[in-house]
DNA sequence: CCGGCTGTTTAACGCCGTTAAGTGAACTTT
DNA sequence: AAAGTTCACTTAACGGCGTTAAACAGCCGG
């Protein structure tokens, strides 16, 4: 047979077209596979699993996510990058189902992490600080695109007999008041910035 | 046969211990039943599919967790509730996996929320931001555990090429400059609580 | 005594990730 | 140019998974 060289590369271009057309359930090795016109078999020659290939497209994916900085306001430019980062999450299909473990990936260029840390340090924080400022700032976008993402599959709250009973009798006033809240979500953006804008809150308290 | 008459709370409690045995790669429906000295297939009548029992199962663990509050300082007491959270949620192997997909659950009995919620009521936040900060806080305690437990599985960073270069080049000064905080990772309990922290001093700032 | 319901078993299907062994083209060596 | 080696892939197959269909045993009201 002739070479066709495939790449590393072009297995995570096919899984990525796979993971769009398919979602999560559909990327199988033997799907990945086809699409490239190959045997299943074939993907071991470039990587070791099918974990290691989510792993490999989950950055493959967040590679291409350029932060844009103003530098007018550092509050300005976390929300804007936090929106960049949400907006990039939720514009690929099933991007948040690809951690198969739940390990903290972070930011998978080099180039992300010193523009994030660049705002943060210029705002004034210390490096120690900074530092922790940008990973809990990336699990909150990363935890809550996860969600917002499955927002519709959400399956319904289902209510306890038991707490349907002391529901009635009085049992939970905070929640009886709250119930609107609950049932009509609510603006999800709003949510998002409340969120995010209380971790800055938070940021903005540690500047000497 | 003799109908030793199952019940969907034995099924999960089978299943927990499976789970804490075995750990998630070992949860399956085979492996479950033969805990209970039964057929895989006889699962069926009390569940749905397997991703039913996970979600029961994520709900059933979820339950027996009892806040302590004692009234004094409510941030204190919210700390204190995460803390208690975070612990219940470690103290059980492989609890974070059992999300498959990545809704935002919420706490599972409504005695739980009805806690939360009036403390920060109490604290002086008005209805909607406390139904935000709580599922805010709900969320980052629980993603924050899910990347806790898988510690130590993580993978190296796997820095690029092309990155190396670049950092060998002091393209990234920022990023040098914290590598030490990068690479020994701190303590955890401090990261955990820097995070914490942030988000109260956010709802802090919503009392009028 | 008997039909019907309930809860289980047995058997099987199709799909999955993964491995072992085979194979042919391209490169290397002589 | 012939032979040997290595690379990149194919074919075949394994064991395990979730799930379904059908058979079937124990219990019930008539």
């Amino acid at each position: 047979m002739r070479r066709p060289q495939l790449t590393l590369e072009m297995v995570l271009e096919a899984a990525a077209r796979v993971l769009e057309r398919e979602g999560y359930e559909g990327l199988t090795m033997r799907a990945v596979a086809s699409e490239m016109r190959v045997q299943a078999p074939a993907l071991y020659w470039y990587v070791d699993s099918k974990e290691a290939l989510e792993v490999a497209l989950y950055e493959h994916l967040m590679a291409d996510l350029a932060f844009e900085v103003r530098g007018e306001d550092w509050r300005e430019d976390i929300r804007r990058m936090a929106q960049q980062m949400r907006a990039h999450l939720l514009s690929r299909r099933d991007f948040g189902r690809l951690r198969p473990r739940g390990f903290v990936v972070g930011l998978s260029s080099m180039a992300q992490t010193e523009i994030v840390l660049g705002v943060l340090l210029g705002a004034g924080l210390g490096p120690r600080d900074a530092f922790y400022a940008l990973t809990t700032g990336f699990d909150y976008v990363l935890s809550w695109a996860i969600g917002e993402a499955s927002i519709g599959e959400r399956q319904a709250p289902a209510i306890s007999e038991a707490d349907k009973l002391m529901l009635a009798g009085g049992a939970y006033p905070h929640f009886t008041s709250l119930m609107a809240a609950f049932t009509e979500p609510g603006d999800v953006d709003e949510q998002f910035l409340f969120g995010l804008n209380c971790l800055i809150a938070g940021f903005e308290r540690l500047i000497p």
